[in-house]
RNA sequence: CGGGGCAUGGCGCAGUGGUAGCGCGCUUGUCUGGGGGGCAAGAGGUCGCGAGUUCAAGCCUCGCUGCUCCGACCA
């Protein structure tokens, strides 16, 4: 393509709003333009760029033996209702009413209809195992959007659904899934690791995500030199002795107007360790109180697991008075009337003497110990620094990364409720094991630039780069240059190579600084040196070096093939 | 949902009550032509919206909206 027909337009400086490297190179390098939080118009370059990780992607699929097809984006109210996930999605999902009031949702991604598909077409166990994909734009009601593109209202996805005749077939058929989507990562050039995780509002019973390393990432993980890693959410924190011999020591005393922990260890002049956080929870309507050390978090994962509830919050400032006996700032487990239960972190139950609320504003108690109060015990706060690894015992490094692809282990949780069955050997009807794949596209794109850059600009892999090579002609009104600039172009047209022609009227460093800025793997820079019939080839990542102009094309194809780019 | 920050030309920003500016970009001319040029002349803004205070508001007050960051642990 010429420059000066393509929407390329570069910019100098960087967008206020960017708060990371590859949403900053994104806007920089023309790929999108904002319109609202969480929504953006994709200009070419990010398209071309999107163009490529689908290929990637589509090859991986086809080794999957899966087959690409395109579900309906607006998906009904009744269809969900069958699996429940109206209900259960949640306020992420978009939703709507025709002019007949009927009601529908955004698809926030498609297992309805993938059972539909299969429901339709597989008749028996020898139509299994059955895999289907699409690559779709997704619509979902962020919290809140971040990171440019990282985390957006609207992103492709591309998702995937298996259906299998026995769990060991979809075993199989996730572990494949794991290989291709390595693979597919690493045909993008990037750094992942395949890390455990929970299913959220998937449901089934197994999930892995596949990450990306980075340290703007949004997800953390847990990981160790024997191989395991695992997202932190999912990482389970020891227990220690539990201590029940003292009970009856607690004694009020005066906080005036400290109700935060960090207000109450000032005040006191103790650390937070030394204090239980009693967290109260509204779950399924339900008031529950949490028991946590003053110093860790707790994991609302573990605790939503835990308690198997479908709505998790912290309770309002209005339930806390109206069905309980305590303060929101004050809250503790002694004499705590109104909740249904009482749930106590592991790591709490090795503490005595601790401060606690006193559900009494402006009221701690001291020395309170475990027995002087019911609770359950559970696994529910967030892995700190001092998690080790479940498989070798060795200590855990914590990472940031993003979520590029999870792949789940859905089982029978959607073909039980939509009665997907088929007929077995024993023509009797049976129900199918199912498996969902995704991958978010922009995310893999900017994980990419994330992971490929340095101070001028992306760095994009042959694999994805849009342009091969950059033909620039160092001065434009010289009809020489110009000439020879543009026969090279037309030249490497033929030869189906991806290339751009700066043909702008710029300045060359103008023409340079785009090429480097966009990642273009390869430049032939076309100038003075035509009088001696030579051009100089300049990789992005290299050395330069001059080259007889004839031989030019010639150089270039050799070393696109060498390097895979063709 | 809570808390902070921001909102001035396409982009980045300055402007503490008295004529709306700077850099980049853009247009025209010209000189230039190997890492974001020089000179000259231009175009482009109801200062997010709505009230209010004032002789006078981009600036002060109130409300709203949008964007953005933090936290979604505050108990």
């Amino acid at each position: 393509m010429r420059y000066s027909k393509l929407l390329l337009p570069t910019l100098r400086e960087t967008p206020s709003d960017c708060d990371n490297v590859s949403q900053s190179l994104m806007m920089r390098g023309a790929m999108l333009k904002k319109v609202a939080g969480g929504l953006f118009v994709y200009l070419p370059y990010f398209n071309m760029l999107l163009e490529k990780i689908k290929k990637v992607i589509r090859d991986g699929m086809d080794k999957a033996g899966s087959s690409e097809c395109k579900f309906p984006i607006l998906v009904l109210k009744e269809d969900l209702d069958a699996s429940g996930r109206w209900e259960t999605f949640g306020k992420e999902m978009f939703r709507l009413k025709d002019r007949n009031d009927r009601e529908y949702a955004i698809s926030p991604t498609n297992e309805e209809y993938a059972c539909f598909v299969a429901k339709t077409y597989v008749k028996s166990y020898n139509d299994l195992p059955l895999s289907v994909y699409q690559i779709q734009q997704k619509h979902r009601d962020e919290i809140r959007p971040r990171g440019g593109v990282m985390r957006a209202r609207e992103f492709y996805m591309k998702d995937a659904y298996s259906f299998h005749r026995d769990e060991k077939d979809l075993d199989i058929y996730f572990d494949l899934m794991r290989k291709v989507y390595i693979d597919i990562f690493r045909s993008l050039s990037l750094e992942v690791v395949a890390v455990g995780a929970d299913n959220g509002a998937m449901g089934g019973s197994g999930s892995e995500e596949i990450m990306a390393v980075c340290e703007t990432g949004d997800s953390l993980i847990g990981v160790c030199e024997c191989g395991f890693a695992a997202n932190a959410e999912t990482i389970s924190c020891s227990a220690g002795e539990e201590k029940t011999e003292k009970s009856g020591l607690y004694e009020k005393i005066y906080t005036p107007s400290v109700s935060t922990i960090s207000e109450v260890t000032d005040f006191l002049k103790m650390p937070q360790s030394a204090f239980v956080k009693t967290m109260l929870y509204e779950a399924d309507g339900d008031i529950i109180a949490v028991l946590i050390r003053g110093d860790r978090e707790i994991n609302e994962t573990k605790l939503k697991k835990y308690l198997g509830c479908s709505a998790l919050e912290l309770a309002s400032f209005e339930a806390v008075s109206k069905k309980t006996n305590s303060v929101i700032g004050f809250a503790g487990p002694v004499n705590l009337k109104g909740v249904k239960k009482i749930i106590a972190d592991l790591e709490v139950l090795s503490m005595e003497n601790y401060i606690t609320g006193a559900n009494e504003k402006d009221y701690h108690f001291k020395n309170v110990n475990n027995s002087d109060f019911k609770y359950e015990k559970a696994d529910i706060r967030f892995a700190d620094e001092s998690a080790v690894c479940e498989k070798c015992g060795r200590k855990l490094v914590f990472k940031r990364a993003n979520e590029l692809g999870h792949i789940f282990k859905l089982g029978k949780r959607y073909t039980d409720k939509l009665d997907i069955t088929y007929i077995d050997s024993d023509s009797k009807a049976k129900t199918m094991f199912m498996g969902c794949y995704g991958i978010g596209l922009e995310r893999t794109a900017a994980s990419i630039i994330e992971q490929h850059h340095d101070e001028k600009g992306m760095v994009l892999p042959l694999s994805v780069a849009p342009f091969k090579v950059n033909v620039i002609a160092v001065d434009t009104a010289n009809e020489k240059q110009y000439k020879a600039a543009e026969k090279i172009y037309n030249q490497l047209i033929k030869k189906n190579i991806e290339v751009l022609f700066d043909d702008r009227d710029a300045r060359a460093g103008v023409k340079f600084n785009d090429s480097d800025l966009l990642g273009i793997p390869f430049k032939i820079i076309v100038g003075k040196n035509i009088e001696k019939g030579e051009v100089e080839i300049q990789p992005r990542k290299g050395e330069k070096s001059f080259v007889k102009t004839t031989d030019c094309v010639k150089l270039i194809l050799k070393t696109l093939k060498e390097k895979n780019g063709i």
